[in-house]
RNA sequence: GGUCGGAUGGCCGAGUGGCUAGGCACAGCUCUGCAAAAGCUGCUACAGCGGUUCGAAUCCGCUUUCGACCUCCA
């Protein structure tokens, strides 16, 4: 496709995309909620749309990426005893709400840089502001469509449904929400099942409270993320993200809020992530089987049969295409280490390469398939974001430059503009647009220099046919986990896990 | 129970009405003092049963089966 198509999942098709404000995009991707550990589920949506923000960038988009920070309580609607997560977590750890947020907060951003997920623009916090959700709130009931009971504040869905097209983002009818009736306490405050809370009344051993119009409280749950995308990206903004989980409720309820708010619908485009599965089972703190990430990285976990750098998990899920279930497993995950390190050598082995100053292919044919295999990047990123494409043909010209640098390809094969087209679009597509880093810092030069001492003294012995010496060199640096390569060139390369 | 989405080769996965995706693993070969890497070659699958079609893994129906959402959830 030549331009950006995305899938809606509003309308449940992909549509061009065309940004309300020509030249600037605003995007916003609902932030995970800072009362645990970040784990690999949050890998796929934070992964996914700093992809999609960096191709908007690559696009010649200016692009304000909102996410927001959920610091604030959410709790059960239906009638259950309303209990703020965070301040409950907070009481078992014995902890501030505020200390423990800022904890999490900070080991989300970690996990966040080594991933090498780009900082969003603007990271808005729950607490931050509740001025602008009982703002909002306020407008919602002078519209008629909230009321207040017991200091708590209620959405009125039936009334709601009954004007505008609600479940339409979830697909799902009213009707079907009334009879899925279960037998709950305290549900006789709302006048609706499928009503929702804009604010709720707080008990008296709630941690967190704020004053408003309706007595001390908490704001709901989906209010903030009305509140907060309507502040920074105006009343209807391009693109709103997150994961399919939080099709519904969630979504669904920013849309009646901010349409009645507002009075038009929030958002252009919606895109869902699709889940990422252990064992076929979605993870989850209720299935126990929730691999945090810093197990991910260290390897400690019972599932876990090795550590996994950050590049190698975000590169196993650029292979897939987000809107597929993602089943994690470590044959798979390893699979992924080796193939993205052939990648990633490929790629600097790449760079390396002189272009040449032949403007004539010596092989048209291949010259040609090359410059396919580019220019289907932007096809493919185009179609929805296939990110799973753009890599399979990084993987078929990964052949073609290490036949290049290994003689079985001429050097004139190619010519020099496909050269360097080859390389700067390798360069912009691997690491500006999908964001892949080396597994491997910057060497610091003291390890290096003392490594070409080895790398000499091992050449005199293979020149006096002393292999013993020869591979005991290579075989001790292989054991402290470097590894040496006798090029083809006579030089040696070597590489460091 | 309601709604929705899947079932692809040893594993992970893309995709399409007809033209072997790709990766990992595996086997052979080339190169090599040996390794490693790299290159070449091989491995050709689409849950089952019907139907539509000149042709279906791709469309339709049924069956089996898995999952997601309906409740906090990325």
């Amino acid at each position: 496709m030549s331009t950006f198509h995305l899938y809606n999942s509003y309308t449940r098709q992909k549509e061009q995309f065309e940004s309300i404000t020509p030249g600037y995009a605003g995007l916003y991707v609902c932030g995970p909620t800072v009362s645990g550990e970040s784990h690999l589920g949050h890998a796929r949506p934070y992964i996914t749309f700093d992809v999609v923000q960096r191709y908007l960038k690559h696009l010649g988009y200016r692009v304000r990426y909102v996410r927001n920070i959920t610091d604030a309580g959410h709790f059960e609607e239906e009638g259950r005893e309303a209990i703020d997560k965070v301040g409950e977590k907070a009481k078992l750890e014995k902890l501030e709400p505020m200390e423990m947020v800022h904890k999490y907060t900070s080991l989300f951003h970690y996990g966040m840089r080594l991933f090498n997920c780009e900082e969003p623009a603007i990271e808005p916090t729950a607490t931050g502001h509740i001025i602008e959700q009982i703002t909002m709130i306020q407008t919602i009931i002078e519209k008629g469509y909230a009321y207040e009971v017991n200091g708590s504040v209620y959405f009125d869905v039936p009334k709601y449904a009954a004007n505008y097209p609600y479940g339409k983002l979830s697909g799902r009818i009213l009707e079907d929400q009334l009879e899925t009736t279960r037998e709950l306490d305290g549900q006789d405050e709302k006048r609706n099942k499928a009503d929702f809370a804009l604010w709720k009344s707080a008990p008296p051993e709630h941690i967190q409270r704020w004053n408003s119009p309706w007595g001390e409280g908490f704001p709901g749950w989906h209010i903030e993320c009305s509140a907060m995308s309507s502040k920074y990206l105006g009343e209807t903004f391009d693109i709103h993200g997150g994961g399919m989980d939080l099709q519904f409720p969630h979504h669904e309820s920013e849309i009646a809020q901010s349409t009645i708010a507002h009075g038009h619908p929030p958002v252009r485009y919606w895109m869902h992530n699709n889940m990422i599965t252990i064992n076929g089972k979605k993870m989850g703190k209720s299935y126990n089987n929730v691999i945090k990430l810093s197990e991910l990285f260290s390897g400690n976990h019972p599932i876990l049969e090795q550590a996994y750098h950050p590049m190698v998990v975000r590169f196993y899920i650029l292979q897939t295409h987000y809107r597929s279930t993602l089943d994690f497993g470590n044959e798979a995950l390893q699979g992924s280490e080796r193939a993205f390190r052939r990648l990633w050598e490929a790629y600097e082995l790449l760079q390396k390469l002189p272009s040449g100053d032949h403007a004539q292919a010596a092989d048209a044919t291949l010259d040609k398939q090359v410059n396919d295999w580019i220019s289907e990047f932007a096809d493919f990123m185009n179609d929805d974001l296939n990110t799973a494409k753009v890599l399979a043909n990084m993987f078929e010209l990964a052949p073609v430059i290490n036949g290049i640098k290994g003689g079985q390809i001429a050097s004139n094969a190619l010519s020099a503009d496909t050269m360097n087209l080859l390389k700067s679009s390798f360069k912009t597509y691997l690491v500006d647009v999908l964001g892949m880093q080396p597994l491997q810092a910057e060497q610091s030069g003291k390890l290096e220099s003392v490594l070409s001492l080895l790398i000499e003294i091992r050449k005199d012995a293979k020149k006096r046919k002393d292999f013993a010496t020869s591979d005991q060199i290579r075989n001790q640096l292989a054991a402290a986990g470097i590894s040496l390569k006798d090029e083809k060139d006579g030089t040696v390369s070597f590489s460091i896990e």
